[in-house]
DNA sequence: AATGAATGAGCATTCATTCAT
DNA sequence: AATGAATGAATGCTCATTCAT
């Protein structure tokens, strides 16, 4: 038994603030795959520790319980990206510019980013977090929503663009990026080819423009 | 061997098969609410049970195991909502006919019925039911979709319709109603007021007949 | 394995509110029995299971924790004596004829009752549970000391008998009666004789008489 | 080895000794604190470290583990109570003498030692200990009574006391300590106002002298 | 058919002990 | 020598499933 005990590698420990840092940050990622795949109740604590190449027990010095670890995984990725998304859209000219941002953006982040799980992860555990749900849509969705309202509604006055209810349609120009990562999931579970997202959201690129009197 | 029994124990039978029929809509039902709330994992066999007021023990008489059950309950739901959905857009002289009759039809889709709930659990639990995922993605996703290119394209040919690509815009079209029932999630679990969602979704039909040419 | 099974003897149902009584009480004495080998702490739910004959589940149908099987099993066995010593040294004519009955009654407590058991338990964890203890010391410390000071006070009055201050004679006439329990529990432990406690009391009772000036 | 080296390295290490065996006297007690409160299996080696303002792994330089720190702690207290104990009662004249000198002395154990302490920590976990108490009770309990045995018997060979069993009677002398202490525990549990030792062991003192007919 | 008592595999969490730093 | 990060065996408790009643 020892001998197999030998062969174990052993983790490097993590000394300096910074290390401890890097160790939680690949727990929390470890820990957003793990919850994505199973959802938070059949998510095992340790078969994150695996993930990460740790013990179980290691798992506790970081976060004090899967409840914990969950939350701080929430926050973790979703204040990154928060941080991201609110710098996207300032300092633009005209709407066409900031759409154009815009559109340029998103696929970026429905396919590279850990975006997509976070919002699986939120939408499956939504009803046992309230206010991880109250905070993430508070500091992100509502945010992003009203940064494209507002550009919106400043472009309606300056007779850019032509439309509506500036509000409503900034949820109809996300809207598309919630089915992607829908689909995405969808795809990712029954192994089906993914979506070709870029070509999507450019098709829907044209079918805005269009509609708000857009003009390339 | 029923040919053998006489007919009073058949009429019997015919009512306890219908009886067994209802208990098991009604199990479905409970168990859609549960899974909704909680996910397959996190639901308790006993919570469904004391939803339907029978005991644990009679569940088990009607479900062999909570997989089945889930199995059950989703393919129960998903193929009655097919149906519906299946027969909505025929029988349509011009693509504005047949549009109209689906954005008729959404809002009700989303503010009553079990549909919102189902898509929800069918994303939590995605990945622990690849099958039962493939199938409804064939069997409902896939088919409304099709249907509505089909419109779309036949729409394009007769040039009732200015479009790129048929698929994509149909997917474009369908996108708001994934957008409306995440956003019903979150907001009932957060206890936040309800997105309205047949203004979100008169705004969106103004803004793809913008883009596809349709004039009222 | 299902041979296995098939050999474990499964334990008869208690279906009544008289077998699960039964149940619980059988549990309690079990639990009691672990308590006073092992300490609260260092107590295995399983063990206690397996001492009854029964599973771990079925513990937890009967007693929801650790922690509330050992206020359950205190206070069972604690007011369950608590009654017995009330109705001790009631209906006396003299302080001579009270002491005797308790003297008496005394040693069979303590060879054959549960309450050396139950003192050793609430010695061990007094500070887990100090409302247990609290509880326990004004049922029956308290209780039984009060009942022997005002025995002995009456005693003093009518001039039956010699002493100084009479709470504190009851005191160190029960003294002796938590020295055998101590006593016995060391002996257990070292696995060595059992001192004679019947012997010792008649001695404890020799000297207090004399010291209190009660002549045979 | 030692002559080897030079004398100021010499002294260093005596030193070195001097300050292990302080270090080693300061977790013991530390020790005695949390096995007194919480018992030998819910003491956490950390809170015994935190106590001692040192860390957990410095413990195991001088413990190699909790029972053997449990084992040295109760055996460092218990010897070091036993030297006092045993030169207690020698060189007295009389049997007056002699109990009078352990009148005065057992309040001050009670009260400022920590052998009730001791006395509690060896109850709980008594049967986890066998060879702990076996070497406790000869080595402390059984050599106190057997000195005071010796005393009485000698006592009332010439005639100075009035007794029927000795080894009985200096049980009894010592039961009221164990009753002491134990109501300290439970004082101390349920935080209600301690025991006045010194009157209780007063009166004793009173009943013991009257049965044995030792007149002031 | 219906019930719910019984079961035990499964998992979150703790903590004595080890050992790299 | 001292530290505290890492480990994993141990254990309280849960709940899907079974089956006697």
């Amino acid at each position: 038994m020892s001998s197999l005990n030998n062969l174990a590698i052993k983790m490097k420990r993590a000394i300096s603030e910074i290390e401890k840092e890097q160790r939680k940050e690949q727990i929390v990622f470890a820990a957003l795959d793990e919850f994505y795949l199973k959802g938070l109740k059949a998510t095992k604590m340790e078969d994150i520790a695996i993930r990460c190449g740790i013990s179980k027990g290691t798992l506790y010095l970081y976060f004090s319980s899967k409840k914990a670890l969950f939350e701080s995984a929430v926050e973790h990725i979703a204040m990154h990206k928060a941080q991201q998304i609110q710098s996207l859209m300032t300092n633009h000219n005209s709407v066409k510019e900031a759409l154009d941002q815009l559109f340029e953006f998103i696929p970026n982040v429905i396919i590279d980013s850990p975006l997509p799980k976070l919002i699986k992860v939120l939408i499956s555990d939504a009803f046992d977090f309230p206010d991880v749900i109250k905070t993430y849509k508070q500091n992100i969705i509502d945010q992003v929503l009203s940064t494209i309202t507002i550009v919106l509604q400043a472009g309606k006055e300056r007779g850019e663009v032509n439309i509506d209810d500036a509000a409503l349609t900034a949820k109809l120009i996300v809207a598309p990026v919630i089915f992607a990562v829908v689909w995405k999931v969808l795809s990712e579970a029954e192994n089906s080819p993914p979506l070709a997202v870029d070509v999507l959201l450019k098709q829907h690129q044209l079918i805005i423009y269009k509609a708000l009197g857009i003009t390339e």
